[in-house]
DNA sequence: GCGATCAGCT
DNA sequence: CACAGCTGATCGC
């Protein structure tokens, strides 16, 4: 679909030039301004203003809770959500169609927190890195926090208090936070939000939840129930590209093109100021015919930023696809007795295996545990090429971890010589150099005896050009990075590539 | 014995 | 490097 023809339907939101909720609060590289902080100069400078989130956007006071603690049903009149209709079908606009996706993982119930400084896990959740180690520097920015917070880590952790949810979960403006799962209740949250069914974006729902209600995809609703027993009361699943009215915010999800159930979140401010959140994503142009996300409609946007740097180059999806399917095709030929291997550890990298096993017509073998997430997407294309007999099919899925030589040479030995050798696959979205960014061809295998192991540069995450493409059609006036900002250097790198791409033309 | 948390590792 | 975890150890119950 052409981004042109848009120009002409009704805008969806309010006015573009609207002044952001609260610009006082950000300094010029989108972070909270702290009065007496020369940024990026002293080490506690990085430790409190990413442990102290409420110090910056206080959430927008809830309305009172009813007694019941039972989260507001999505379809429920009068409390204050009520679905609309579909974006495309308001506006007669066909609906891109998003290609068959899936995954699944093993073991998904544990988490692994980065809690050194009492921070989250540096890269992904974005707290320094530098900062993280608690031998690394215990000198005096630990004094000059306590000076200012008028507490340490240590007494944080000796009350078993929770983390300090960071700033850039919360939607200011509203009651909302995102993925913010593992900061018990966050002051003001009336609203949890979950992208995408991801250890790191989950992290801290279990059973026990009951801070309030969860808003998510429905298959990712799926997933939180299934696999973690959340109560059902506190799970509100939404449709993609359905507007939603959630304490007075309208709120719509849009696909993110990351892993099965994954979205981007939308919000509409009563006074019309808008906010998008990429959870996490992989831009593309399909997005830029989205109605929502046409040029200057939104205002803020918390961004994926895992591969904001320009060395960070990888092929597209379906080039990486190709090249998998045709060197097992080159494989077999040599040996038909190959096992074919996929390495996966959660949701995501569906399609590669799907286009295995569409293209040699062989089932898919995984694990019980894998075969019941993947089953609960609801997908008939992948459903119906899952198999549960490891010797039938000549295609297996096996967790990411366990690709390596040692593993692969004895898995092979299980199968009571049903297969002579073993080629594998790894999709690791950070396998990618120079070369390989642009010619696949150059990827070399490792290979031992008769298991070969190949690296793709298969990636879920926007890359450089791609990140950069997606805000300069958008166009926002701020951007809040999510991923990569506990480290001062990367996030100054960020912030100037930030300002280039929102050059005014 | 179980779940939650944490270090180490990939 | 860093994706999105996994494994094993420890601790409180």
């Amino acid at each position: 679909m052409h981004t042109d023809t848009f120009p002409s339907n009704p805008p969806p939101m309010a006015t573009v030039d609207c002044p952001l909720p609260s610009p006082a609060d950000l300094d010029d590289n989108g972070f909270p301004a702290l009065p007496s902080s020369p940024a990026a100069c002293s080490s506690g400078f990085a430790e409190d203003f990413y442990r102290s989130g409420t110090d910056w956007s206080s959430l927008r006071a809830p309305p009172p809770l009813g007694p019941p603690r039972r989260a507001p049903g999505v379809k429920e009149r009068g409390g204050g959500s009520a679905v609309q209709s579909s974006l495309f079908q308001a506006w007669g606009i066909e609906k891109p169609r998003r290609d068959g996706r899936g995954a699944g993982d093993s073991s998904l119930v544990q988490r692994s927190l980065f809690q050194a400084w009492g921070i989250e896990r540096p890269q992904r959740e974005g707290l320094g890195a530098g900062d993280s180690s608690p031998s690394s520097s215990l000198s005096g920015s630990l004094l000059a926090r306590k000076r200012r917070r008028g507490s340490t880590e240590e007494e944080r952790v000796a009350a078993k208090k929770p983390l300090a949810c960071p700033f850039y979960k919360k939607i200011p403006g509203t009651p909302f936070t995102v993925d913010a799962f593992r900061y018990g209740q966050v002051e003001g949250c009336s609203a949890y939000f979950l992208s995408h069914f991801h250890h790191d974006h989950y992290g801290g729902l279990t059973k026990k939840w009951c801070h309030g209600p969860i808003y998510c995809s429905a298959l990712t609703a799926r997933l939180v129930k299934m696999c973690l027993s959340v109560n059902s009361d506190y799970i509100c699943p939404l449709e993609l590209d359905t507007e939603y009215v959630i304490e007075g915010v309208t709120v719509t999800l849009l696909e993110a093109n990351h892993c099965p159930g994954a979205a981007l979140i939308h919000f509409r401010l009563s006074d019309g100021k808008t906010c998008l959140h990429t959870g996490d994503f992989r831009a593309s142009k399909t997005m830029q015919s989205h109605p929502l996300l046409q040029r200057g409609r939104v205002n803020l946007v918390y961004l994926d930023t895992t591969y904001c740097n320009p060395k960070y180059k990888f092929p597209p999806q379906e080039d990486v696809i190709d090249f998998v399917v045709r060197t097992t095709r080159r494989y077999l030929k040599k040996q038909p007795k190959t096992l074919i291997v996929v390495g996966a550890y959660s949701i995501g990298k569906e399609n590669v295996y799907l286009a295995i096993s569409q293209a040699l017509e062989a089932h898919i073998y995984t694990d019980a545990s894998r075969r019941r997430i993947l089953y609960s997407f609801g997908w008939p294309d992948l459903s119906k090429r899952l198999c549960s007999c490891n010797q039938s099919s000549s295609l297996h899925v096996l967790p990411l971890g366990s690709i390596n030589h040692e593993n692969l040479k004895k898995y092979l030995e299980t199968l009571n010589g049903r297969f002579l050798a073993v080629l594998a696959f790894r999709p690791t979205g950070w396998t990618f150099s120079e070369a390989t960014g642009k010619h696949l061809d150059l990827i070399k295998p490792s290979s031992n005896a008769n298991v070969t192991i190949y690296g793709v540069p298969y990636s879920e995450h926007s890359s450089f050009t791609e990140l950069r493409d997606f805000v300069m059609f958008l166009k926002p006036q701020k951007i809040i990075p999510t991923v990569n900002v506990g480290n001062a250097t990367s996030r100054d790198k960020m912030q100037a590539h930030f300002r280039e791409w929102l050059k005014s033309p």
